[in-house]
DNA sequence: CAGGGAATCTAATCCGGGTTAGAATGGTCG
DNA sequence: CGACCATTCTAACCCGGATTAGATTCCCTG
């Protein structure tokens, strides 16, 4: 059941070729459960996205919840890590405010670009059993102390009015960006309009002044 | 099938009994599909939590699918008639700001006591099949020209600036409002202190100055 | 060209869950 | 008390979909 099982003594590659296949698979599952749901995630659909038979899937993956949680985990992981990359290219004299800015425009644009995956972890998060739940947690905890992080730093730096809640904004904040997968159609309305709408609701909601 | 065939010229009362049943079955299901999605939502757990065998479900609704619709349809449904009934309340002179205030404060406190509802609306409204959102689509229409006149009146009036795109910040500050079923726990924060929050998200984030 | 492992397929198993059929219960009204 | 209708139950049907078994195909290497 294991492609990458290449006795560490002999293998570089881990075969590009059906490292794909893999991918495809992932990618499929990630259309289709963002569209169907959890328990309405049918390897069939899976696998006819990816354009292979069902049990193939059970060559990567050893069961459907596998590959659930693998596109779940995918998902949160992902985002952190752009947010992370983009906030630690920032020089190091940004206000806080500015990376505020840049993390609401890099939380956005890249969530918007994986929406896929984006929307599956979003809708599912609340269905998927619990067992399926404890890497994406922990990745949604990482994300969440980031935020926090920049929510802190930036009210002890007067930068964000004190009397503030930061905790539950950055909530609000969240939700408000997460659902924009909801919503959000590229061909009715611009991208950089719904990010810069979104830094005002910061800028100014949290903001001083 | 039909509880309410009680032809038009003899009844007056819909059997309090009966219609209780219909009542649990409905908060049953709605229970069910927040925490398990629509494919998860097994008729056998529902008639369970409500205490009743699974095909007397079918007394009172077609098939699951309608039970599943008419959860989506009257949590849409009973959140906006209590925004609108609460905004009727309001004296005249309320200043625009005060109305949006007010509608904030209503949709989060409802939201969260209907929470089944609110949840299982929320969460599963883009995995239903197309033919199951025809109704609560449409309530989503009348509830999003509700907030859309809010806002125009406000801008319009002066009392939000006039640079801000109130649609978009319309779709996240509803989005930030439906997200709070996902994190939101009575125990460890205050309802006021989350009301607050989001009000402050509005005034400062949308109002002038 | 032969052998062998990787990758994928077809066919079969097996179970869960929606739905239907038809009986039992229970209250109400004559 | 007895008939009737509303309500709910038990038993059975049936199908869809995950998973497994066992070929089969496809490369790559010798």
């Amino acid at each position: 059941m294991v492609a990458m099982n290449t006795t560490a003594t002999e293998s570089t590659s881990p075969t590009p070729k059906s490292a794909l296949t893999r991918q495809r698979i992932l990618d499929a599952a990630a259309e289709v459960l963002s569209r169907k749901g959890y328990a309405g995630t049918r390897l069939v659909d899976v696998a006819a996205v990816a354009r292979v038979q069902a049990p193939a899937i059970y060559y990567y993956f050893a069961s459907r919840d596998e590959l659930v949680e693998e596109v779940m985990w995918v998902g949160a992981n992902r985002v952190r890590l752009h947010v992370e990359e983009v906030l630690a290219a920032l020089p190091e004299d940004a206000s806080h405010m500015d990376r505020l800015m840049v993390a609401v425009d890099a939380h956005l644009r890249y969530e918007l670009q994986l929406s896929d995956y984006a929307t599956a972890s979003i809708r599912n998060a609340g269905h998927v059993p619990e067992q399926l739940r404890v890497r994406p947690a922990a990745e949604e905890a990482l994300y969440s102390r980031l935020w926090r992080d920049l929510f802190v730093a930036a009210q002890q730096a007067g930068e964000v009015r004190a009397d503030l809640d930061i905790n539950v904004f950055r909530l609000l904040l969240l939700g408000a960006m997460n659902w924009v997968v909801e919503w959000w159609n590229p061909r009715t309305r611009s991208l950089d309009e719904l990010v810069a709408t979104a830094q005002d609701m910061v800028r100014h909601g949290a903001g001083v002044g």
